[in-house]
DNA sequence: TTCAAAATGTAGCATCGGCTACATTTTGCG
DNA sequence: CGCAAAATGTAGCCGATGCTACATTTTGAA
């Protein structure tokens, strides 16, 4: 068989710029810095919207972790300014947290409403946006919305 | 207007249960746990299809992080018996590792598509989908596909 | 009212994934 | 060949996010 020894025997891979290729893995980096923040705010949200009360405990149940992971991430979100508590009382959100909370909610189910139009399982497509819903960019929701428009 | 004070002003926000939302947050946390190493080993296989070498230096600067960084998660692929290495030597995949960066490049391919499918720009569907991948579980991949082939 | 259980707070530990700074080894060019 | 530059390795720091263990405060029921 006549092959040239240096030959690339598969077809060429082609890889993308550098430069472009690592500004794709900082924008999932920075995304996935503030996924936390997000759920945080979206419970808190709804739990007030509710029941009238967030509680740590609430909260920790709800997203699964200790009560004490808890109170640390919403010691977080008080430094960002986005809930306010005093110590033995719930969790409030400040405008701003109110405001994100209520962009997040609207992602979350467009990307839930996308998922299920493309055929994905209700159930799992829940589980799947919890994830999902933080890398979503604001041009693909758009393009989201359009495509359920039709 | 005819509105009661203690009336609800929004409609009743229907919370999941409490153990059926705590799983989903658990399952986008371990998930997001798989992602950095999943990046890792897709990339380095993609530089030894293409130019035949995985360099610590190659690696970091498309990940766009610092070559300690790099050189950190590496530790971790080897760890984790995905990848092999000897010291000033280019990084290689175990089978277990290429097993991984398959499936990691297949289910890559499909998000884009599915993307671009419903109308997101391409450039923008290949940035979302670097954060998004890592949350997509087989049944929405295999959703995706069937969606596709129509 | 009292007191135990529940809720909350706090301290300390681990891992992970960033970083900078510095040490060491390879590599390639003059 | 020799030596400087590039690549690699290593150490130590930081912040985020988990955890357990223990201290404190609230709450509710007897």
């Amino acid at each position: 068989m006549t092959e040239r020894k240096a030959s690339f025997a598969r077809a060429p891979v082609e890889l993308p710029d550098e430069a472009v290729q690592a500004e794709r893995f900082e924008k999932a980096r920075s995304a996935q810095a503030s996924a936390v923040l997000e759920d945080y705010v979206e419970l808190i949200d709804d739990l007030l919207a509710s029941g009238g009360e967030a509680r740590p405990t609430d909260i920790a149940r709800r997203l699964g972790v200790s009560h004490a992971t808890a109170t640390k991430s919403i010691g977080r979100l008080k430094r960002e300014g986005l809930a306010t508590s005093k110590a033995y009382r719930g969790v409030f959100l400040t405008p701003d947290g109110h405001a994100l909370a209520a962009r997040v909610r609207a992602r979350h189910r467009l990307v839930v409403d996308l998922l299920i139009a493309v055929g994905v399982p209700p159930e799992c497509a829940e589980r799947d946006a919890e994830g999902l819903e933080h890398h979503v960019s604001d041009v693909a929701l758009a393009a989201f919305a359009r495509y359920l428009k039709r």
